[in-house]
RNA sequence: GGAGAGAUGGCAGAGCGGUUGAAUGCGGCGGUCUUGAAAACCGCUGAACCUUCGCGGGUUCCGUGGGUUCGAAUCCCACUCUCUCCUCCA
């Protein structure tokens, strides 16, 4: 949710940042028209109480309450229907009012870019800001992930869609150790950076849901439990992050980094015909996300860290990836600016996401409600918010069975992965 | 699913329908004392919004939403959540 106090002190710049996003910034007049609209009634209105107050409170001293009450109640009772009236008018125009065009204005607006996120309106001007590993030559002919874990017996898709239909998959045997064993070795990598680790619930309210950002009625996205009042979670973000909705937190537990591994649900309603074969876009995946909660001076620097404990897990499985800053017009609604890892898969021949890393300022934890006190005697302040895949664990298996793929159809298993796996050194047909 | 109890400020915990935004304690901040610290003592200490250049003024908030009243933390209704017991269950 934007800040109004930033509209009235510099709209230019929230105009600058959605042109930027290849949006029309004319919602930034349509806000200010509103939000000088509802002060002007406001005022009125707090005026008008203000003269009841001081009327109620005259009765409250008198010795004789009841004809104090007597005599002022016709002049009580039309400054009542007065209130009455412009309640009414300003209840419509109310920012915090969840019916009202100004709120719709405010949480249908996208975050301000950061200055640093590079022009362009689609991926393609997408920067790329570094590489890490060399592309290794196999020396045969490589195959696609699909391929290679069918001849092994680890990934079945044709029982998970005579279970579930299409964009399941069943994990089997070596599939669903060396699933575990990923979750594993990332959530302890996680651990040694000082993140705290969570099993948040799967499913949350619509509130919940709303409240991260993930509910605009205009992507609807999101699987609902037999009765519609709970939402699947569409990443662990949305029980991370509003954890701490409505709270105050103290400034010096600042900066908290979380972390769970979770499912994810998603509907993929707008990639119909999409990635349809494999583990690339399944409507249910398992994904290890890292949240920060840092004070606002701090959010760009912790995007840096973040993108880079991502990466780091990267590294040590040896696979090679490169890491990209979003141009303005692919960064999402909630980010100031983002950061993906993409991976290099030789059997598709191309690099694939496999981490999104964002920094959403304040625009998340206002519609959150969720500050800190700097120390004890400041104003409570919005933390700065930032989420990351640390990493798929899906797509991490795409890119192990890939990258360590043999000829004899083997996949090495990378040395990072063998102690939780007993030491095992490959899967075999 | 059944029965009962409860929801108040960062936390704990009071609160006859009328200066109660809310006693008290803890925590926090400042001060006195001290070589320093602790202890003790004194003072300060909720939030959002509107308005003002500023001082200040005002409105709202005691789980949520309604209602009664000139006036509600206090009375009424509904809902949500928490706790205890029973039931059920992994």
């Amino acid at each position: 949710m934007l800040d109004i106090a930033l509209l009235r002190r510099d709209p230019e710049i929230v105009r600058t940042s959605a042109r930027r996003r290849g949006a029309d910034p004319g919602f930034v007049d349509d806000i200010l028209r509103l939000d000088a609209e509802y002060r002007r009634e406001l005022a009125e209105l707090e005026r008008t109480k203000a003269e009841k107050n001081a009327l109620s409170a005259t009765i409250g001293r008198a010795a004789d309450k009841a004809a104090a009450a007597a005599e002022l109640r016709p002049q009580l009772d039309a400054l009542a229907a007065t209130i009455a009236s412009l309640e009414e008018q300003a209840r419509i125009l109310a920012p915090d009012e969840s019916e009202s065009p100004l709120r719709a204005l405010l949480e249908g607006s996208p975050n301000v870019l950061d200055a640093s996120v590079p022009v362009g309106s689609d991926e393609s001007a997408n920067v790329v800001l570094r590489h890490w590993g060399e592309v290794r030559e196999l020396g045969f002919p490589a195959q696609q992930h699909v391929d290679i874990g069918e001849k092994l017996g680890i990934l079945d898709f044709e029982r998970a869609a005579k279970l579930s239909g299409a964009r399941f998959v069943v994990l089997r045997g070596m599939g669903a150790k060396l699933s575990r064993a990923v979750v594993s070795f990332f959530l302890d990598r996680a651990a040694s950076h000082g993140y705290e680790e969570f099993v948040p619930p799967y499913l949350v309210l619509r509130e919940t849901m709303r409240s991260t950002g993930h509910l605009s009625k205009f992507a609807d996205a999101m699987f609902t439990d037999i009765d519609g009042d709970l939402l699947m979670i569409p990443t662990a973000e949305v029980p991370l992050t509003a954890m701490y909705r409505n709270e105050l937190l103290d400034g010096a537990s600042l900066p908290r980094k979380l972390t769970a591994h979770t499912p994810c649900f998603r509907k993929e309603a707008g990639a119909a015909g999409r990635d349809t074969r494999g583990l690339i876009r399944l409507h249910q995946f398992d994904k290890v996300e890292l949240v920060w909660l840092t004070r606002p001076e701090d959010s760009f620097a912790a995007l840096d860290t973040l993108t880079q404990h991502a990466a780091s897990l990267l590294e040590e499985l040896d696979i090679p990836h490169r890491v990209i800053a979003l141009c303005a017009g692919d960064t999402g609604f909630n980010a100031a600016k983002t950061h993906d890892i993409e991976v290099w898969l030789p059997g598709a021949q191309t690099y694939r996401e496999i981490s999104s890393c964002s920094n959403c300022t304040d625009f998340q934890a206002r519609r959150l409600n969720m500050r800190f006190r700097r120390d004890a005697k400041a104003k409570p302040e919005f933390v700065h918010t930032l989420n990351g895949s640390g990493l798929a664990v899906g797509r991490t298996l795409v890119a192990i069975l890939e990258n360590y793929q043999q000829a004899d159809g083997s996949v090495v298993i990378p040395n990072a992965l063998r102690p939780y796996l007993g030491g095992l050194e490959r899967i075999s047909p």
